[in-house]
RNA sequence: GCCGGAGUGGCGGAACUGGCAGACGCGCACGACUCAAACUCGUGUACCCGCAAGGGUAUGAGGGUUCAAGUCCCUCCUUCGGCACCA
């Protein structure tokens, strides 16, 4: 028997494999489909563990599924446009294209060692002009859609990386940068936005998805939904006049949003947000310079400084009042910055006897708090005294028509109320804002848009896509796009009149590259069209998808977007892209930290391959947390798998009988029931633990197979039928997992030989077909098998365990009761009373009361 | 503040309809092999009392439901994510 060298059999397999086209996805109609896909990475230039823990438990899993006779399509490719490599471009000089193709085929290598299943035939690779094409005609469909659109408008600037960002890419407290940690900056540009807000609604439905809860949740706080009330205000004109006089245009109409309609009768005064466009015709002369100062002062501060939660709240008085619709009253309306223009209508009602924001507000301005909600577990409220605001459920007061019924029967009926008097209507309000793509930077999918002075924006002919990036770029951290100083590259002619023209010189985020690549895995060189509708018939919608949930917000609400977009544009069917998510945890540095490069805490996976081989690397890493969870690294850890492969080695192969072994003659049959009945026992739960993606236990399950076989094989299995039946299904379980070792041991055991007919088809030893173990069905549970013919009970007296009893499979409830009473633990524990009770779970457990 | 996840031996974790807590592995200890060490193999390993048999205590804390709770309910604590003046 030889050594177990990974490095020895791991290439030459992932050769033979290549060569062989084993892992090729093609259109099969015989067989069910099962598209996996794992989030592509992004050519840093080294794969890290990260990308391994991702990855290799997805690759197990579609192994799984294709042996359980899908036709399993795994595809990889690279989201290469974006700022490293750029910033890379800046620092030292080499051209972003140059560096990512070396990185890229850096981290093909990377990725052949791991020993995957992908199709590399159908690798995509973002950055080719082959692939952005589709992502400018793309841009164009959601343009002729009316999904895309310009417009100028305050947005998040990151100095660092010298882009505006998404929304959804300024994290944190203090609004930093998702990719640089660089906190924001607010900037009037005009950018183009895609309308992701045209399917909030419909992005809340998650039916039919097999997706974590944990994500739907982020998912639908982001999308932040909230239902209520648009009611307007009308501001009246002469402030002095007793008869309240009011404006009739419509221009002087305030709209606020609420969500507690039923308060409308304690509104006491509005608030707008300063960059409210009514502001300056509500404030009176003698308030104009107080106001002015105070949007002024509004427009200096930074949005952390605004929205600080716990900063006091400040504002001034306009000089302008409204009429509460509903009772007629004079409010007054002032300005302050804890109202946003961006969300609901930019102006609010206050109602400080209910919301604790109006309440302090109130206070410290003197304004009447007027209570119109009683709690019913509360003394009657004076809005003059109470302390603090008060919760807005109980009984309706000062209401009008709606006194006296209960606030939640009120919130319907005030939006019935106002609805019927004409002055608001019910109304939808949503957190999530429109994706604004834009971005500064060279290193992305110029937006195929020209604008002309007589004949605005135009999208580029189809005919002339795409519109290529130049090379010639001077890269410089101006802020401002390299094609824009580039000296000819934007000159066009306008695609309708013909006319000198400009292009758009900002590029998109790469957010939309990634929006669409799991179509592009289906025909990565089709030139008709983003992809192939044949491909698409077969292989949509993706089954499987695992990845990050860092990426709910983002790039999983960008790609569910695209896809319903498309769809109603008739180039994609049915209702999502991806049925099935799943998450991996992080991997984090043995010192239970992040792993960075600055903390020297980075686990490199190359020279884990090269030190343990892949199989260790992949087995340990199934192994060693939770999938869903992720854990710190732990490197002696490792040892654990790498000694069970060795062991495995040893087990299938070794074949020395000088050893104290018993010969396969003297093998009992009790040693050969323990063996098949411990051998589809594990195999059931394998099964189980695969369908349920529980990578961890898989691996359990088969080091206690390992040792079960160990055991099996001193005690003379070796050899026997039993034996042999046991090594075939354990190293069928074992493929998925450890790849390698596995088809080299099935090969080694003559299990790879064709049989019969293949055989004597060729005389040929090179031309003999191969039979793999990675084309070989999943084995079957044999129940009968796996069954055990006695069983262990438990019997607990007054709740504590105190003996176990073994009773054969079939025996009776009263056998079982009258054995474990006869015991001697048992009596010993009742003291001589009689059982009060005596409570028996089938097959489980008795459990006895006295 | 709001929403979500997680707290089990020295460590990672297991326990899948409430039914034997600690599977499997790491580490550690002892033994075999060795001149020796490493490797490998074997045995042991939650904690406390006990020579042992045995007993007691344990799943973040405290209550509750139950014959029976890591698992269900209530009140907290710690920790990790996300959101945060969202009207």
């Amino acid at each position: 028997m030889s050594d177990y060298i990974p490095q020895e059999i791991e290439p030459k397999w992932q050769a033979k494999w290549d060569a062989d086209g084993l892992y090729h996805a093609d259109i099969d109609e015989s067989r069910p489909k099962h598209y996996a896909l794992t989030m592509l990475p992004y050519p840093s230039g080294d794969l890290h563990i990260g990308h391994w823990y991702a990855m290799t438990p997805s690759d197990a899993r579609a192994r799984f599924m294709r042996m359980n006779g899908y036709n399993v399509m795994l595809p990889i490719g690279f989201d290469s446009f974006g700022l490293p490599a750029e910033n890379a471009a800046i620092r030292e000089g080499i051209h972003p294209m140059k560096r990512t193709y070396e990185n890229i085929e850096r981290m093909r290598g990377q990725l052949r060692s791991m020993g995957a299943m992908w199709d590399w035939r159908r690798e995509a690779v973002s950055c080719d002009p082959e692939y952005y094409k589709w992502t400018q005609w793309f841009f164009i469909q959601l343009y002729q859609r009316g999904l895309a659109y310009r417009k100028m408008s305050p947005v998040d600037f990151c100095p660092h990386c010298n882009t505006t960002l998404a929304r959804e890419q300024v994290w944190g407290e203090d609004r930093h940068c998702e990719r640089c940690e660089t906190p924001v900056i607010k900037k009037d540009l005009a950018q183009w936005f895609f309308k992701t807000t045209a399917y909030a609604d419909e992005l809340l439905n998650y039916e039919g998805m097999d997706w974590p809860d944990r994500v739907k949740v982020l998912q639908t706080n982001w999308i932040g939904r909230s239902v209520g009330a648009e009611v307007s205000f009308q501001v009246i004109s002469d402030q002095s006049s007793v008869t309240n006089k009011l404006i009739t245009d419509n221009c002087s109409l305030i709209t606020v949003f609420t969500t507690r309609p039923d308060t409308l009768w304690g509104a006491t005064f509005m608030v707008l947000s300063p960059e409210h466009p009514l502001v300056d015709k509500v404030t009176t002369p003698e308030h104009k310079a107080e106001v002015e100062a105070y949007k002024a002062q509004a427009a200096r501060q930074s949005d952390i400084d605004r929205e600080a939660a716990d900063k006091e709240k400040t504002g001034v008085f306009t000089g302008g009042y409204a009429i509460n619709p509903v009772n007629g009253g004079k409010i007054p309306v002032w300005i302050a910055d804890y109202v946003l223009m961006t969300y609901g209508t930019g102006a609010i009602m206050a109602v400080p006897a209910h919301d604790q924001r109006d309440f302090e507000f109130a206070r410290k301005y003197g304004i009447e708090v007027r209570v119109v909600i009683q709690p019913d577990d509360m003394d009657a409220l004076d809005g003059a005294t109470m302390p603090a605001s008060v919760p807005a459920h109980g009984t309706m007061v000062n209401s009008g028509p709606l006194t006296g019924t209960s606030a939640d029967e009120a919130f319907h009926a005030a939006i019935k109320y106002v609805t019927e008097k004409g002055f608001g209507k019910g109304s939808i309000n949503y957190k999530l804002r429109d994706w604004l793509i834009s971005r500064q930077r060279y290193w992305g999918a110029p937006i195929p848009m020209i604008h002309c002075e007589k004949c605005g924006w135009n999208p580029v002919p189809e005919a002339e896509l795409p519109v290529l990036l130049p090379e010639d770029v001077a890269w410089k951290p101006t802020g401002e796009s390299p094609l824009k100083l580039h000296p000819t590259w934007k000159q066009a002619k306008c695609p309708v009149c013909g006319g000198e023209a400009e292009r758009e010189t900002d590029t998109m985020d790469t957010f939309m590259c990634s929006s669409w690549y799991h179509l592009r895995y289906l025909s990565p060189h089709y030139d008709q069209a983003p992809f192939d509708p044949k491909e698409y018939n077969y292989w949509m919608p993706v089954d499987t998808y695992t990845g990050g949930i860092e990426h709910a917000n983002m790039h999983l609400i960008y790609t569910r977007f695209f896809h319903k977009a498309l769809r109603d544009m008739g180039i994609t069917e049915g209702p999502e892209p991806m049925m099935q998510l799943r998450n991996q945890g992080m991997v984090l540095g043995e010192d239970h930290e992040k792993m960075s490069k600055s903390r020297g805490n980075v686990v490199a996976p190359d020279e884990l391959v090269e030190r343990y081989g892949a199989d260790a690397v992949r087995a340990y890493l199934m192994f060693f947390a939770r999938w869903d969870m992720g854990a710190p690294w732990n490197s002696s850890g490792i040892d654990g798998t790498v000694r069970w492969l060795r062991r495995t080695w040893t087990m299938v192969l070794d074949s020395d009988d000088s050893s104290r072994r018993t010969p396969a003659a003297n093998c009992s049959d009790e040693t050969k029931r323990i063996l098949r009945r411990r051998l589809h026992q594990m195999l059931k739960r394998v099964t189980r633990d695969f369908k349920q993606f529980e990578f961890n236990t898989i691996v359990s399950s088969l080091m206690e197979l390992l040792n079960e076989m160990t055991k099996a094989k001193e005690a003379g299995a070796y050899g026997t039928p039993e034996w042999n039946e046991a090594v075939d299904i354990y190293l069928r379980m074992l493929a998925p997992v450890s790849p390698h070792i596995a088809e080299e041991l099935w090969y080694r055991t003559g299990r790879g030989e064709p049989s019969g007919k293949d055989k004597a088809a060729s005389s040929n030893d090179k031309a003999r077909p191969y039979k793999s173990i990675h084309n070989q069905p999943w084995p079957a549970v044999d129940e009968d098998a796996a069954r055990e013919d006695e069983i262990v009970i438990p019997v607990q007296v007054n709740g504590k365990l105190r003996d176990r009893i073994t009773v054969a499979l079939d025996a009776t409830e009263e056998q079982i009761q009258s054995a474990a009473l006869a015991s001697d633990a048992v009596k010993k524990f009742m003291e001589g009373k009689a059982p009060k009770k005596v409570i028996y779970v089938k097959g489980k457990m008795v459990s006895v009361v006295v």
